[in-house]
DNA sequence: ACGATGATGAAC
DNA sequence: TTCATCATCGTA
């Protein structure tokens, strides 16, 4: 009986654990998808050696420049550019002055779309959301990933059908008829049913 | 119901 | 250069 060296366990456990970060592939995709399987997973922040960390349980989606509730509807500007870049980056931007929104690049490199982060199980609210986890723009066109310090990981959580309520986008009810009224914000129900 | 607070983008 | 608007929040 040979003795299993600890490095052995030390690889393992590595593995496993970056395992659960989800990678670039899972935002490769048209931004209501992601924004609906982004539901359950658990965002990530590590600064300093500390950690926060929570359930993801609201978003929306903005998807492509003929979505007249996204930034890009407008074309690319230095505020939007993180949009029209790789899937997995993050897109962070001020609005009122005071509030820091934190969004996740979606789709093929050109394609404008995102999918903002609106609440956890421990905070709900865009704004407010920002504040607790750390998060200005000094993140916009990061990769999500350890590197940056913020990143999603996959705690395997299946969310079903009946537990997600879908509802028009909050604020936008200047993008006209159509795009105000699309179902692209995403919110993951309390308890059951 | 509204003010805070500053970046953005369009008009001038 | 000015102006209205804004993917919000806390207080009233």
């Amino acid at each position: 009986m040979r003795r299993i060296p600890a490095a052995y366990f030390f690889v393992v456990a590595y593995t496993v654990w970056m395992k659960r970060i989800v990678k670039k592939k899972f935002f490769d995709r048209a931004a209501p998808i992601v924004a609906r399987e982004l539901l359950g997973k658990t965002l990530v922040r590590e600064v300093r050696g500390k950690r926060i960390a929570s359930m993801i349980t609201e978003v929306e989606a903005y998807d492509g420049p003929h979505d007249r509730a996204s930034h890009a509807h407008r074309g690319k500007t230095p505020r939007n550019e993180a949009m029209f870049g790789p899937a997995g980056n993050w897109y962070v931007y001020l609005v009122y002055g005071m509030h820091e929104m934190l969004n996740i690049v979606t789709g093929p490199v050109g394609y404008p779309a995102a999918v903002l982060i609106r609440g956890t199980h421990d905070v709900v609210g865009p704004g407010k959301l920002t504040k607790y986890f750390k998060i200005t723009r000094t993140q916009n066109k990061t990769i999500a990933a350890s590197k940056s310090g913020l990143w999603i990981e996959d705690h395997g959580v299946r969310v079903l059908a009946r537990q997600v309520m879908r509802t028009p986008r909050i604020g936008v009810s200047y993008a006209g008829e159509v795009w105000a009224g699309k179902k692209y914000r995403f919110v993951l129900k309390k308890g059951r049913e």
